[in-house]
DNA sequence: AGTTTTACTTATCAATCAGTAAGTTTGCAA
DNA sequence: TTGCAAACTTACTGATTGATAAGTAAAACT
């Protein structure tokens, strides 16, 4: 069979689980070949190289978060709809089958990645925390949000309590995940000025004019 | 050679920070075997299988952490001594050449372990998080901190961004290590109440009597 | 002094690892 | 219809993996 083959991308799938499931070193080629019903050569043709398979998996990762930010921004200028369709990222990690994020798990075997790998966990992070650092800012200039610090101190915090609770889940137990999710997102909750209205609107969010309130968006970053 | 060899706790320190530096599955007996000046036969010899070299290595974690714990109990009565220790810990993994939380490293590849590694995991996790709930529950009964939630939430919240950050230090830079302990530490303060001395006093912490102040212990568990 | 135990080494094992070279099938274009 | 390239398979490689059996030297015990 030759032309228009799915089998590429396939592979990308299977490795990002793998990897998010045993880590960058607890697993081969053969589990993604036999779980994909091909040989072995049939990944090295594709991606030569395992280290070339980590940087299409980052890479990927990267422009799919990318793409996430560019949806989040057409469809919503609430800041609370962003932030909790951040954390749904990792909600979404967890409630499959436990996985953690991608990056922890690279860096966490940092210095048995290739210098490819390692730089490209590198501009994958810078852009997660990019990304935090001026939803946090924009937020706060706004009233939406309480923190102290500059907002890249509070991106760092949410983004290494996010990564750390994932795995903590593990060892434990998941509903200790939502329960930091819950913590950390109360402590940003400005305090109701009395007389006012809820702290943080459950309805009536400001939509952007125009936007499709899809569901089920979420999901798969 | 026989008897009285410290091979032994060799093995299981070097195991330990190769645990640290490369992951669980980023290490081999070769390695372990080659940087001791051994043969492979003689880890085995110790440690009959890698998982029986995990589980070693998760227990002492965990004793050493008893000790430190009875050691800091008996040294001080001041929560912000108590817990710039807890911080400490995780610094001097940072500057011992940017290793990462024990735990962290076996969560990030928790399900290419064995069933007896994983529930060693889960013991060293329990004990960690059992301290520094009880710290801070005594530290917010007596005034000295503050936070939102009960104090397990926090205890997740400080231990997860802990283990995060040191990870993160590696894709990014240690100095976001630090930058985040401060950020965190920063709110715990309670805020100063008018008239009276500083929030945390730098200096006239509470001694325990007869406590000997000897220096640089707080570093290795 | 003799025996046992400890702490290894030597040598080897099958399994698995990432990776490659050479062939084979298939769809598409000229 | 032939030519060609894409997408594989077949069949390997050498290195490394965790692990084992058998042998050995020395210390410790009797």
């Amino acid at each position: 069979m030759a032309r228009r083959s799915d089998t590429k991308s396939r592979i990308l799938d299977l490795a990002e689980q793998l990897l998010q499931d045993r880590g960058w070193n607890g697993f081969s080629y053969q589990h993604i070949a036999s779980k994909l019903g091909v040989k072995n050569a049939a990944i090295h043709y594709h991606y030569p190289t395992k280290s070339d398979l980590g940087v299409a998996i980052l890479d990927r990762l990267r422009r799919r978060f990318q793409r996430w930010c560019d949806a989040i921004e057409a469809e919503t200028d609430d800041f609370w709809e962003k932030l909790d369709a951040f954390f749904a990222i990792y909600q979404s990690y967890l409630a499959d089958q436990g996985k953690i994020c991608p990056a922890g798990a690279l860096e966490a075997e940092f210095n048995a990645l290739s210098d490819e790998m390692r730089r490209a966990t590198r501009a994958l992070v810078t852009v997660f925390h990019g990304w935090l650092t001026a939803t946090l800012e924009a937020g706060r200039d706004r009233g939406a949000c309480v923190f102290q610090g500059d907002p890249a101190e509070q991106a760092m915090l949410i983004g290494c309590t996010l990564q750390g609770s994932l795995q903590v889940a593990r060892a434990w137990s998941p509903e200790r995940f939502h329960e930091t999710v819950r913590h950390l997102r109360k402590q940003m909750v400005p305090p109701t000025p009395p007389g006012k209205g809820a702290a943080r609107p459950a309805g009536g969010r400001r939509r952007k004019a125009g936007a499709s309130s899809k569901q089920g968006r979420r999901s798969g970053v």
